[in-house]
DNA sequence: TTCATTTATTGAACTTGTTCAATGTTTTTG
DNA sequence: CAAAAACATTGAACAAGTTCAATAAATGAA
């Protein structure tokens, strides 16, 4: 059940067999029904999750009830609200099930005895955040930049795989435009072909 | 001299007096005059830097010879073109002083070392990242939700003292609006107060 | 299968932001 | 100090993106 999960702390650092096997046993299996939430606002988020299956959003509803999508996360993701989790304040992000989804969750305290216990834990999410801010910081410079049709064609050529699965309207919320005019940025690419 | 590194990293973990004089002794202290780079794109980043005097800023230039700016560095915060430096890559970014300048600076290697012999120093690094990547997640959420109005009005609301040392032009390539119209959204402000 | 709900498309009017060009202001630098 | 360079403002024409409302299409649940 964790084979995935291995797989993907080994592409990062090298543990010896029993090493894996201590860090990845304080991971618990949970199951999310579609439409079901991991997070909601308001609360402390109590895990770091990596998706086996399906499909989340993480997103943020801002004061005129628009929603804002910061990541999705299938299988092979990690997810978590990292400011929640780990200053234990609450969440400003919801996170929830797009699809029948999985994921492995580790608690803060399971977390914290993993970096006591285990110095390359502490390196393992250190290059791990480093690398989604590398992304977020290319994202952030896209979104500086680039017209709403550029972002569109970029994301699907970017994460084909993903889009498929994805509605309009969650991709909307990723690019940061309404729904309606990704709509008419579609109706302008289908006609150039 | 490195009484100002010493505090900034005591406020994110403890170092016995012996472990903070080793790791500041890594550090080299580095002159830079206004309108000079610390860092071009193209080159590789051989460095990772904690500013004591002055400012910085890092931004990228698209295809158009447009810029956008991914954050300004004053005294007390860390610079640093992150992928290029983990990754031994071309950057794609600037790191240029806007005023006569000062950072000490630590190689890959003196870096390497610290996270061998103090795992502390690992500790240190995950959660600065962690740190500068939530803010990255607020402004991400920021720049998909709010006009540029709003963006400037918390933008000099929340660094009031970076502001003033900045030009419109900066401050327009952070928001990533043109300076023109930044320039009618000031008018805009002083016709309603 | 059917009805309800969600998602997608379209058009028209509107708002936000850009571009370009001209002009004035401030800052640098020789 | 004077000249040059960089910065800031403004207006007009334009482009990008939103909002609202109507309709069609797809999906899901009973």
């Amino acid at each position: 059940m964790t084979e995935l999960l291995k797989k993907n702390i080994s592409s990062h650092i090298s543990l010896t067999k029993s090493e894996m096997e201590e860090f990845c046993g304080l991971f618990q299996n949970k199951i999310i029904k579609k439409k079901k939430f991991l997070l909601s606002a308001g609360e402390i988020c109590k895990f770091e999750g990596f998706v086996t299956k399906g499909i989340f959003r993480v997103y943020h509803i801002d004061k005129s009830g628009a929603e804002q999508i910061l990541y999705f996360a299938i299988e092979n993701w990690w997810i978590t609200d990292i400011d929640s989790f780990t200053n234990e304040r609450p969440s400003q992000l919801f996170i929830e099930a797009l699809e029948d989804s999985e994921a492995l969750l580790i608690s803060k305290k399971d977390k914290e005895f993993a970096y006591e216990k285990l110095p390359k834990i502490e390196k393992l999410f250190r290059v791990m955040t480093q690398k989604t801010h590398v992304a977020l910081q290319r994202r952030m410079i896209d979104n500086l930049s680039k017209t709403a049709d550029q972002r569109y064609l970029e994301f699907i050529e970017k994460y084909p795989q993903l889009h498929q699965r994805l509605t309009n309207l969650q991709i909307a919320a990723y690019l940061g435009i309404s729904h309606e005019f990704l709509s008419k940025i579609r109706k302008k690419i289908l006609l150039k072909k």
